[in-house]
DNA sequence: TGCTTGACAAGAACTATTCTAATGTGATAT
DNA sequence: ATATCACATTAGAATAGTTCTTGTCAAGCA
């Protein structure tokens, strides 16, 4: 696709098909989700690749490293700053894009140079608070 | 000391070490951190029992687990509800004891019941900030 | 054509965490 | 005091997620 050239990245068939499995996907998928679906397409894809690739995006800005589940890093294609809503039970995460006013107040800066924050609410979907 | 009878847990040299290690630690440590503290004076300490104590104490809301450092799970004893600024070099974490108003609006609320929320505020601290 | 660069696959290595099995210990019951 | 029981503790194995290493290959270029 033409719309991945901006990357800056080599394009080849498996990088493709992880930008169109991560194209508008709001799921958060972790590294193994994304192996296992784009391994589908082709079969001999190295984990490695996945990681990768993904390491490349990050560092370029085009996708997020999620620290929010406590068991794997999740990726988010949307680079838009935005929140997240998680479910404490099966980890699903949604999105929450409500811009929220915030800044740590002086007293507790410590002399840091603050560069950005984001807001973790934690939860129980509705799936999950039904099977008791 | 007696103001560890109330945890709720049998109370042993070693969790006692690690309580009074914990006790008013401002530097979320990690399990690692702790047993290498810890294991000076109890030299034959297992990591088993300090992630073992950490589970009880974490289960009865007398520590939190903060998901925050993308490599390791971090400790916290100070179980107030507040936030952290985190530096995204040396990941020093320090604490930031204001109160946001935070909701999330019904439209992303995707039928979750919301339980909690954690601000992560992301920068650099003064100490890398100056070795370049 | 031969060189250079980067991507790939496979698996080893590594790190953090959890699990297992054997042993120890302190409290309680006899 | 002794037996019993419920947990704690230990060492190390096992697991999960991630990163590293090595050999191979293909594309772009001199
Ligand atoms: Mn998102
Ligand atoms: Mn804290
Ligand atoms: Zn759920
Ligand atoms: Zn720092």
């Amino acid at each position: 696709m033409e719309k991945y050239k901006k990357i800056g990245i080599k394009l080849t068939p498996q990088r493709l098909a992880i930008l169109d499995f991560l194209d508008g996907n709001k799921d958060h998928p972790s590294a193994e989700e994304i192996y296992r679906e784009v391994s589908k397409r082709f079969p001999t894809m190295s984990f490695a690749t996945v990681y990768n690739t993904l390491e490349a995006l990050a560092e370029r800005g085009n996708i997020l490293e999620l620290t929010i589940d406590p068991h794997k890093k999740r990726f988010d294609p949307n680079t838009e700053l935005h929140h997240h809503l998680i479910c404490t039970k099966c980890k699903r995460i949604e999105d929450v894009h409500t811009h929220f006013e915030l800044a740590v107040p002086g007293m507790h800066r410590k002399g840091f140079e603050v560069t950005g924050n984001h807001v973790a609410f934690y939860g129980i979907c509705p799936a999950c608070s039904h099977r008791t």
